[in-house]
DNA sequence: TCAAAAGTGTTGGCATTACACCCATGA
DNA sequence: TCATGGGTGTAATGCCAACACTTTTGA
């Protein structure tokens, strides 16, 4: 347990985040700037320093890379096979965020906001080639926050404070990839106690709807779908 | 990306063993021979080589320190908690291993055999004190497993290749620590259609069983409960 | 008046639960 | 003969999936 002269391999922290934009599930994603890789996409990341947690890596990392803070985060997997970086042996221990998109951040692209350079959304359903073995991350998440929306309350990370229960539909149907019948889904939604009406409407191009929010923004196990 | 002069935390890989035993779960536990937790019981695990992924490392560290090979391994989640090792900052990577208790191996105590020292059963229901964050990781292991018991196939992992329902239904039992109806889960286990008839029998001190094998020795996700 | 989303109940099928008795064997 | 685990069926319940029409609004 000494400190061997460094025989082992560099620890790193990448962050997949996930966001419901324009009815598609959505990735972040930055342009490499050096090495093999330069010029691709890439998930935010880079090196956990001694003195710091993993997940606390995670949360620092991202804030640097993209500005975003105070998102929901969670350990995803650890990856470390001996050629996922061709500069050298990493493992690399990556995360899972989910946001809501609600203009508390903009992309370096469409928007045009004072955002963070080179930072972009892209759809999962049409990812760029990505570099390391991000693909395999990306992969990972997706199948992960796929299974965990069945199983808790997690949507309530892609949610502003008040939505519509389309809107809540939405979520599921861009995440989950496939449509759900709105009877059915209102009424599951609403037997399950976890919403509170507002009682504010929303005023659209259309009928107004019901404002809700969420009893609790915390992690739960629920039995949802 | 340089091999700079080493400031990164160093890369271990520990591993949880269980298996049922006496109608109880059990975890594989080894004595710590140096260092601030000499004398107490860990994981099996050790330093991550810079050539190995991290499976090959997980599968090679049980190896040397119980001498269990081509056993059930999955990646449970990693530990990287600064003050987790008091003698330097270590990330660990926690493995979950399941196997079933069909004397292909000994242990040190009991049943003398020619077994690796100090690698001891313990039940999960009592466990000793365990040395750095160990308790922790077993807890989480433990919740993985009664999880993913749940909804896929992998009690073929705690099971030798002929069994009875009974025995089955007993893994069950001391997994998740609840009762089961044992109509109930003959009807369901015979009817989602996982078993095989052997077409013999287990003569035992009651009535004879009919003994049952796996049709599939892989990891599937089925719905069991 | 039209298009588009909001809102609302009922029914049938399926799966899960609860539950009690006889059987075969070794001791 | 007795104790022990093996083996079997049914009835009630709850959950989920399928399904169509009316309402409200802005354009």
């Amino acid at each position: 347990m000494n400190a061997a002269p460094c025989p082992t391999p560099a620890v790193a922290a990448d962050v997949a985040v996930f966001t419901v934009l324009d009815d598609a599930l959505q990735v972040l994603l930055v342009r490499v700037r050096r090495g093999a890789f330069a010029g691709r996409f890439a998930l935010p990341g880079g090196r956990v320093r001694t003195d710091e947690s993993l997940d606390a890596a995670a949360a620092r990392l991202l804030a640097e890379r993209t500005g975003l803070r105070d998102v929901y985060l969670e350990q995803l997997y650890t990856f470390g096979h001996p050629e996922r970086d061709p500069h050298g042996r990493v493992v690399s221990v990556a995360y899972v965020a989910l946001i809501p998109h609600g203009g508390r951040f903009r992309t370096a692209d469409g928007d045009g906001g004072a955002g963070f350079a080179d930072v972009h959304w892209r759809p999962v359903a049409a990812l760029p080639p990505l570099a390391y073995d991000h693909e395999t991350v990306v992969a990972t998440a997706l199948a992960r926050i796929r299974a965990k929306l069945g199983y808790t309350n997690l949507v309530y990370t892609l949610l502003p404070p008040a939505f519509t229960l389309g809107e809540l539909q939405a979520m599921y149907e861009a995440v989950l990839g496939r449509r759900l019948d709105r009877r059915n889904f209102r009424k599951k939604m609403l037997a399950l106690g976890l919403l509170r009406p507002l009682g504010r409407q929303r005023r659209g191009a259309h009928r107004p709807a019901a404002l809700y929010g969420f009893r609790h923004r915390r992690p739960m196990v629920v039995e949802i779908l």
